[in-house]
RNA sequence: GCCCGGAUAGCUCAGUUGGUAGAGCAGAGGACUGAAAAUCCUCGUGUCACUGGUUCGAUUCCGGUUCCGGGCA
C-alpha cells in the first residue's frame, strides 16, 4: 500500500490557506506549502503568507526557508517535499500538500526524475545571447537539429523551453521528448487525493482585485522597499512573483502606483486563469467549487473527509492511535 | 446661445479616395517535466449615435437631432 498523501490546490484567492487548516485538524495532518513564493522570508504581505496566528497549532513545512536573494526552483523544490513528507510520517501525520504552483505539486505526486541533467548558467546564457542575435527561429533550428519531436511541440518564441531542451540534450545525450514521455506515463507516487478548491470565475476575479487592494494597505510597498535593500534585484528569482515586479517598477520610477496596482490585479487573473488550465488537465482530481457547497465550509470539509476516508488515506497510517488518544484521553 | 472637435468591438482608438470594418487592452481557450507567481500559443460581426437627403449602393458625402469634450460669450 501506497504512502497517503492529501494535495490541496487551487487558484489563487480561493481560501486554500484557511480550508487547508481546518482539514489538517479536522485529521490530524501537516502542511506543506507548494508555492513558490512563500518559500522565501519577509515575503509575507504580496505571496499571501499563512501568518502565525493563523496556522492554529499546525506545523507548516516549506515557508519561510529561503532568503529572498537565494535562487529556487523546482528540483529544490521536490527534494524538500520529499524531505518534509518523510519527517511528517515519522511524527505519525499525515502530509497536506497545499499551495497553487501546478507543476510543484506534480513534482512530488508523480515523482518526476530530474536528477539527469543540471542546469547549466554559462550555457543558457550563450543561447540566450544566440536568440538575441540571431533571432529565436534561429536557437529553434538548432533544437529540430538534435530534437525534432521537441522542437514540434515547443514554440519558437518560447525561448526558455527552447533553450531547456537544447541544455537537456548537450549534457546527457538524450533528448529530452523522450524524457519528458517516459515520466509523463508515471503512476502516482502516493495514494493520493489531489482536491482543488475552485469557485465562480468572476468570484476569483473579483477576490484578487479585493486581496491586492489589501496587500497595498497592508504595506506592500513597504515590503518591496525593504527587501531591494536587502539586496533583492528585479532579476531575481523571488522578484518575478506578482506583486513584486511590479511594485519594484514602481518604486524605481518606471511606473505610477496606480498602475502598478493595475498591472497586479489584471496579470493576476491571467495567472489564475493559467493554473485552472493546468488543474483541468491533471488526472483524477477533485474539484471543489464552492458554489456547489452553497459556500458553507463546514459543508465542503465534511466532503472531503468523507472521500478521504473511503479512499483508505486515513486508516493505513500509525496516526490514528494519536487521533483516538486525543479523543479518548483528552 | 455661438464656434470647433468627437460619437466605430466591454475599454482606448485606427480605417473605409462611397461597395457593411481592424489594432491594442480587457475577456476566453490551450501548452507546460531543473526560471512555473515564469515562459509561450490560439481566438475579433460590431444597429460604424439617431434621422432625413444625394447615390445602383452611405458607417464613409451633405443637412438636421441627441450626447460628450474644448473654446467664446
Amino acid at each position: 500500500m501506497q504512502q497517503p498523501l492529501i494535495i490541496l490546490t487551487g487558484p489563487t484567492a480561493t481560501g486554500k490557506t484557511k480550508l487547508s487548516i481546518a482539514l489538517a485538524k479536522a485529521i490530524n495532518g501537516e502542511i506543506i506549502s507548494a508555492d513558490s513564493m512563500q518559500v522565501y522570508k519577509y515575503m509575507d504581505i504580496g505571496s499571501a503568507k499563512v501568518r502565525p496566528e493563523e496556522m492554529d497549532g499546525i506545523r507548516h513545512y516549506l515557508t519561510d526557508v529561503l532568503e529572498p536573494t537565494q535562487d529556487f526552483n523546482i528540483v529544490l523544490f521536490q527534494q524538500y517535499a520529499k524531505a518534509a513528507i518523510t519527517e511528517i510520517y515519522d511524527r505519525g501525520k499525515i502530509p497536506i500538500l497545499v499551495g497553487g504552483t501546478g507543476f510543484y505539486i506534480q513534482s512530488v505526486l508523480y515523482d518526476i526524475d530530474f536528477s539527469e541533467s543540471e542546469e547549466d548558467t554559462a550555457l543558457r546564457r550563450e543561447l540566450e545571447a544566440l536568440a538575441r542575435e540571431h533571432g529565436a527561429e534561429y536557437l529553434h533550428t538548432m533544437l529540430a537539429e538534435c530534437d525534432p519531436k521537441s522542437a514540434a511541440a515547443i514554440h519558437a518564441n518560447n525561448i526558455k523551453r527552447v533553450i531547456r531542451a537544447i541544455e537537456f540534450y548537450r549534457q546527457t545525450g538524450e533528448r529530452i521528448s523522450e524524457h519528458n514521455e517516459t515520466e509523463r506515463e508515471k503512476p502516482p507516487a502516493y495514494n493520493a487525493c489531489y482536491f482543488v478548491l475552485s469557485d465562480v470565475r468572476a468570484r476569483i476575479y473579483e477576490n484578487i482585485d479585493k486581496r491586492v487592494d489589501g496587500m497595498i494597505e497592508e504595506g506592500l510597498v513597504n515590503e518591496v522597499k525593504m527587501l531591494m535593500e536587502m539586496g533583492c534585484r528585479r532579476e531575481s528569482t523571488a522578484m518575478q512573483g506578482l506583486g513584486y515586479k511590479e511594485i519594484m517598477d514602481y518604486l524605481s520610477g518606471d511606473i505610477s502606483l496606480e498602475e502598478a496596482v493595475y498591472r497586479i490585479k489584471r496579470d493576476t487573473r491571467h495567472f489564475a486563469k493559467r493554473q485552472l488550465t493546468w488543474f483541468r488537465r491533471e488526472r483524477d482530481v477533485v474539484w471543489l467549487e464552492k458554489d456547489k457547497f452553497a459556500y458553507d465550509d463546514e459543508k465542503m470539509l465534511n466532503y472531503m473527509i468523507t472521500l478521504l476516508d473511503s479512499r483508505a488515506i486515513r486508516s493505513n497510517m500509525g496516526s490514528d492511535n494519536a487521533e483516538c488518544n486525543e479523543t479518548e484521553y483528552g
